[in-house]
DNA sequence: ATGCATAGATTGTCGGACAAGTTGACCGGT
DNA sequence: ACCGGTCAACTTGTCCGACAATCTATGCAT
């Protein structure tokens, strides 16, 4: 079965025609990918399947030591914290210059409105307009390095999201009032509020996923500091 | 001659050696390398060349678009401006933590003591240890995707010290100072005089940086909030 | 069952080949 | 002399085929 694809170049359209199968999840994680499966797969040159493979690798879709074939990553629970502690490390200063400015990006509010529709239509998958809100928020700093890290750490999201299809998801009624209630925070110019509130959204986010991967809940490294902050609900 | 280098892969010794050339400014910024020219110079087959090149590419020591050739980075103010301030968005929160818990590594407090061996000595390229410093902050959180990120920009500041060899740097005196300052307040568990500690140090070195780098002072995004500092002398 | 040896599979590297795209120079028109 | 377009040389993208080095797994001997 051969796929039609043309993009400007070969390696890019591989690239990213597996990307999306392993984020559909028809590559399931841990299956094994050989060059020779690549570039029969596609009818390319096993150099070309190489290149594709390598630059999966690198961007963490596959992973592969020495001589040994690739495999689809398998996000276990410590990488789903260590992504979300990265994510909140970032974030949450992120969130601090923000409310420094009293400013957020009106893309935030209008993907947490994407979130309150697809909630009222019974969707529950709403991951997508999840990220979507978080990188607007970092993506309004204007730096490019930041935005693009932060970019690399949605996509891990987005896997792991991919491996766990159907387990439990956190209510989008919670999440979108959380959201919210950032945004307000911004906009009063409490740093120490906004920072806070995220950790807590983003710590339970990540106790909820270790879980459902398997792992019992880790020695976490900090806990919330959450004293400063008043409930929401 | 013949570099004794047992690496398992002739790509990663191509790879480490040309990232050596750029870092020793051997290969002065905007050079082009043709894969021709990396596969004469290595004697290895074309292919070799073009896989290292790419390698090259994405950890930022090359540069090129669809069909061109590739170039040595040339990193100018606004680089310098972005890589910096991504440094603080990321470091700041990482001091904020560690003052949490009232800790810092050892191997930063000995980073520090090398800067202030090599400044006894006269020798004022510290670029090295200061590194170190940081790094070693960053790397105690035990984030692996963290401390990767943070040594991916360690990497493009090494660069830009590469390309500015000479001109002049900050008089290590007080980054010693603002160094040792910065230990004590994490251990005081003063998290937000740590963080604005850091924020007006690496503002500072951004700034002269960009400078010498040819910038004019650009309309900074955010001032650091100085007022709640004490000054370090 | 454990450990070693061999065979098959897979990757790393090579050389050469051709099409497609880019760059720069040459040439003609105004 | 300036501008614009055509053409040639160079460079990259992709392919094919080949071989050595390495890894995996099967099977044999103890």
């Amino acid at each position: 079965m051969v796929r039609r694809i043309t993009v400007t170049s070969v390696v890019d359209a591989v690239v990213n025609d597996l990307k999306a199968l392993v984020l559909a999840n028809e590559l399931a994680p841990g299956t094994a990918l050989t060059e020779n499966d690549v570039a029969e797969r596609y009818e390319v040159a096993r150099a070309t399947a190489k290149a594709a493979i390598e630059r999966l690798v690198s961007d963490k879709v596959l992973e592969r030591s020495n001589h040994r074939t690739a495999r689809v990553v398998m996000i276990g629970p410590d990488d789903v914290r260590d992504i979300y502690n990265t994510r909140i490390y970032l974030e949450s200063e992120v969130l601090r210059r923000l409310a420094r400015t009293r400013h957020y990006p009106i893309e935030s509010v209008r993907a947490n409105e994407e979130i309150r529709a697809m909630w009222m239509q019974g969707e529950w998958n709403i991951s997508d307009p999840d990220m979507r809100f978080h990188t607007a928020l970092v993506a309004s700093l204007k730096s490019r390095r930041t935005k693009k890290i932060y970019q690399s750490l949605a996509f891990e999201v987005k896997l792991c999201m991919a491996q766990l299809q159907g387990t439990q998801r956190l209510s989008p009624e919670i999440i979108i009032a959380e959201h919210a209630k950032l945004l307000e925070l911004i906009g009063a110019g409490d740093a120490v509020g906004a920072a806070n509130l995220l950790d807590e959204h983003l710590s339970r986010a990540r106790e909820l996923l270790a879980e459902s991967l398997g792992g019992v809940a880790g020695p976490e490294a900090f806990v919330p500091c959450s004293a400063l902050l008043e409930s929401v609900h």
